[in-house]
DNA sequence: CCTCCACAGGAACTGATGGCGT
DNA sequence: ACGCCATCAGTTCCTGTGGAGG
């Protein structure tokens, strides 16, 4: 018997590897062909035209689940706009941004200025009042004469975002045209939500929905034919198992028609079976993989809750029932074991709030009669993944 | 049929942080 | 040095509510 440290290491070295290329199973890789997107692909160049011809700005809305393909057949569009124009002096700028990953408007704004490469100097990352950081841009893009698109990513995200404060950018964004003297500003807006056009200013309609593609769910054939694409160019030839195949697709199928998350299954999949330093994936190192995955997010998730949402979980496996009110008050001895203040019962029902959206426990509303009306919360993971999560806070030491 | 429980969850506010422009 | 602007976690105050029990 071999010492499996010596053997895992041989094996690492000896180079056998069924994934050659890896790059090309994270799904923001632009593949040669976007399948099953051709009319898309169409519809969406023919509104960017008026651009490449400088005679009008042409703003465009794409809706579509997640996982359809919107923001690769967007940017590959784009890019190839971009590539046909470079010669000419007539600069077309991509920007993209996805609002999920900006906490705050003024961080997205921030971030769509460093994209037109404005520096901290020029745009500080805090500090300034957004309608400055909003001329700021449009400053640059008119001195530069540039032609800019934002892809804005998410945009319902954004609504909603603009909504809490009460500014109202996306109609300053359609209409900053007039103000620029050179240069042009095209927004793509980019949204999950079918419905949420109509929670938007009727005069931001008006301007960003002059067009609208609706991007489809795929089907299990159509995630299929996309793995396959994907498979032939990452994979050594024969390695995925036919089963193997059909049985991602039908897990991703299964989620809306999500391609992303087949992708992401396929990877994975393929990283267990080559640690296995098996042969070939099988429909075995999937489910492996898609387990992985659900254990994976859990876990990252939980390790990023900050303290008092890490004491609210620990109070719902320690409380008695598992209403609202017998969780507050386990909540508040777990304060006082490790020695922290409690926060008020308000505070706390949001974070169960919060803590239900990202799905790691389920709330049901109760009424009880002349006994009220509660939330009762019940864990949607395994206690021992809670404990495995937290047991690195130190704080929590004792209680776990 | 009415009452009244035990909270849900909205709104407005506070105080700390951080950085601008002048 | 000072006022201003924005964000964030948290607080205070509030109104709303389905149905068991009288």
């Amino acid at each position: 018997m071999t010492d499996p440290i010596d053997r895992l290491l041989d094996a690492a070295e000896s180079g056998k590897s069924i994934i050659k290329n890896r790059d090309i199973l994270h799904f923001t890789h632009i593949p040669n062909t976007i399948l099953h997107r051709n009319s898309e692909q169409e519809q969406i160049t023919q509104s960017l035209l008026p651009i490449l011809k400088q005679s009008r700005p042409s703003n465009l809305l794409v809706y579509g689940k997640p996982g359809t393909g919107k923001t690769l057949v967007v940017k590959k569009v784009i890019s190839k706009i971009q590539k046909r124009v470079e010669e000419s002096n007539f600069p077309i700028k991509l920007i993209y941004s996805n609002s999920k990953d900006e906490t705050t408007l003024y961080g997205l704004l921030v971030s769509l200025g460093r994209q037109l490469s404005l520096d901290e100097k020029e745009l500080p990352t805090t500090g300034l009042a957004t309608s400055e950081v909003f001329k700021r841009l449009l400053n640059k893009i008119d001195e530069g004469k540039l032609n800019a698109i934002f892809v804005i990513d998410e945009i319902d995200y954004l609504a909603q975002l603009i909504s809490k404060t009460g500014k109202d950018i996306l109609y300053q964004f359609t209409r900053a045209n007039e103000r620029l003297k050179q240069g042009s500003l095209t927004l793509v807006g980019i949204s999950n939500d079918l419905t949420f056009k109509e929670k938007l200013d009727p005069r931001v309609i008006s301007s960003l929905g002059e067009e609208e593609i609706v991007f489809t769910n795929y089907n299990k054939d159509q995630i299929q034919k996309i793995l396959e694409e994907r498979i032939n160019e990452a994979f050594i030839e024969n390695s995925v198992d036919e089963s193997a195949l059909s049985l991602c697709a039908a897990l991703a199928a299964q989620e809306h028609g999500d391609a992303r998350r087949a992708i992401d299954l396929i990877r994975v999949a393929g990283e267990i079976a080559e640690r296995e330093q098996a042969e070939m994936v099988t429909d075995k190192h999937v489910r492996l993989a898609s387990q992985k995955i659900e254990e994976n997010k859990e876990e990252t998730s939980l390790k990023s809750f900050p303290l008092h949402e890490k004491l609210v979980l620990l109070a719902i496996m320690k409380a008695n029932g598992p209403s609202t009110g017998e969780i507050y008050s386990s909540y508040k001895n777990l304060c006082k074991v490790v020695g922290r203040d409690e926060l008020t019962q308000r505070r706390v029902t949001q974070m169960l709030s919060e803590i239900e959206l990202s799905g790691i426990i389920i709330g049901r509303l109760i009424h009880q009669g002349i006994h009220g009306r509660t939330k009762k919360y019940k864990l949607s993971i395994t206690t021992e993944m809670v404990k495995k999560s937290f047991k690195d806070d130190l704080t929590l030491q004792d209680i776990i």
